[in-house]
DNA sequence: TAGTGGTCTAGACCACGGT
DNA sequence: CCGTGGTCTAGACCACTAA
């Protein structure tokens, strides 16, 4: 673990259990440097930090103060994972099991292509699964990769989990995701797999997800009823 | 202007007019230091700017590196100005008018308690505004104010910009939002005003919006028809 | 006026990548 | 092995806030 880390990670907890309270001032960045024996830009690296969570905020000429809501947002340490797709974001609910409705290889679609940044030979997964959370239906998946970026997909890797097969056995580092969030009506395969009546809402989530090469490799939607959860997000200011 | 800042703008169109090419690395920090003729230190914080908006990414021992998907985030300069409010984002796509449905002040529910981190007998604004774009209704917006937080909202500040009276009369500014997303089926309420059938769904955007020091000041609920535009977000990599 | 955070410099050492 | 980015130091000057 690197030093700056190392320190915010310190000053985080002394934020957390009260030893800088809420709405105080924590100590002057020389003070800092003084006392965990390093520079002042290596504090001002920690203090960047714990700025981006939404811990402190400093007011030029005043002082570094601890948020009101630093409470609020002490849980964001482990963020929204959306990353780690399904599987690990609804884990620790239950058992995640997967019924596998279409898996075949396909050229891409006109949005395909511009989504995916391919061109119109470039082959793709085509992906629907019936994804349930205790043995209840929860969501419909529709993913759709380039062959080349994620290669070996297996029917074995999709009853499992798509995202550490890329980390793991690909060895690849996943950037950003670019989401669009819809209500709709629900369609004939909602109502068929998700048990929907027509006055059932649908929440669907569009996303494209990038490697942090800004390699796009994954186009997906996912489908659920409007009863099984919501979309949290954090907007940071600028 | 401060230096990196302006270093980072003069990368950052250099990328995206090809000087630059996708793929490519960039120049090694020194030869950009000694180009600027500044320090390498500087030369990072302008890099770390350009990584966080996802145009580039470093691979350490070898080089930094324009993403493949620069071109599709380019738009990322104004990114998703939330904050700003009904007004700004719609602003640009016609006129955005608004009726007062209710304004009165009361004592908060727990709810409200609990999101906006107040007690029972301080007084909160009770707004519920319908918002029109070009006189088409397009959401309906509860909004739950301290009234200590931000004081002197009037009849005439609702139909503008709250945002704006904020920022510019009370001279606040606005820190991180912490945002709920669900689709919900119609209440009468949206049967009403936003013409929805029984069939039609509604997405709701729950939010709390703090001040940049921390404390919470709007507890609002949008709401609008499955139809009427959906929610975009850009999720950053770890 | 004194103290704060914001910015910047000119060095330095390290781990890692590709040769 | 050399060159890269990642980290860190010990100074410095500035704009701003508060007394």
């Amino acid at each position: 673990m690197v030093l700056y880390k190392e320190i915010a990670q310190d000053i985080r907890s002394k934020i957390i259990n009260g030893t800088y309270p809420v709405g105080d001032p924590i100590p002057e960045q020389i003070k800092l440097a003084k006392d965990y024996n390093t520079s002042r830009v290596t504090i001002q690296k920690a203090i960047d930090i714990l700025k981006s969570e939404g811990l402190i905020f400093s007011r030029p000429g005043s002082g570094t103060f601890v948020k009101k809501s630093a409470n609020v947002f002490s849980s964001l340490d482990n963020d929204i994972d959306v990353y780690e797709g399904v599987t690990a974001s609804f884990g620790s609910m239950g058992l995640i099991t997967s019924e596998i409705l279409n898996f075949s290889v396909r050229f891409p679609t006109d949005d395909e292509i511009e989504n995916l940044l391919i061109t119109k030979s470039t082959p793709v997964y085509d992906i629907l699964r019936l994804r349930f959370l205790n043995n209840e239906p929860l969501i419909l998946e529709y993913t759709i990769m380039p062959v080349y970026v994620i290669p070996n997909i297996t029917e074995e890797t999709l009853y499992g989990s798509i995202y550490s097969h890329i980390q793991q056995n690909l060895s690849l580092k996943i950037g950003l995701a670019n989401r669009k969030i819809h209500a709709d009506k629900p369609n004939t395969l909602d109502q068929k797999y998700l048990n929907c009546q027509l006055t059932d809402p649908i929440l669907e989530v569009e996303q494209v997800v990038y490697l942090d090469t800004g390699t796009p490799f994954e186009y997906s939607k996912t489908r659920r009823r409007y009863d099984k959860g919501s979309i949290l997000m954090i907007q940071k200011s600028k």
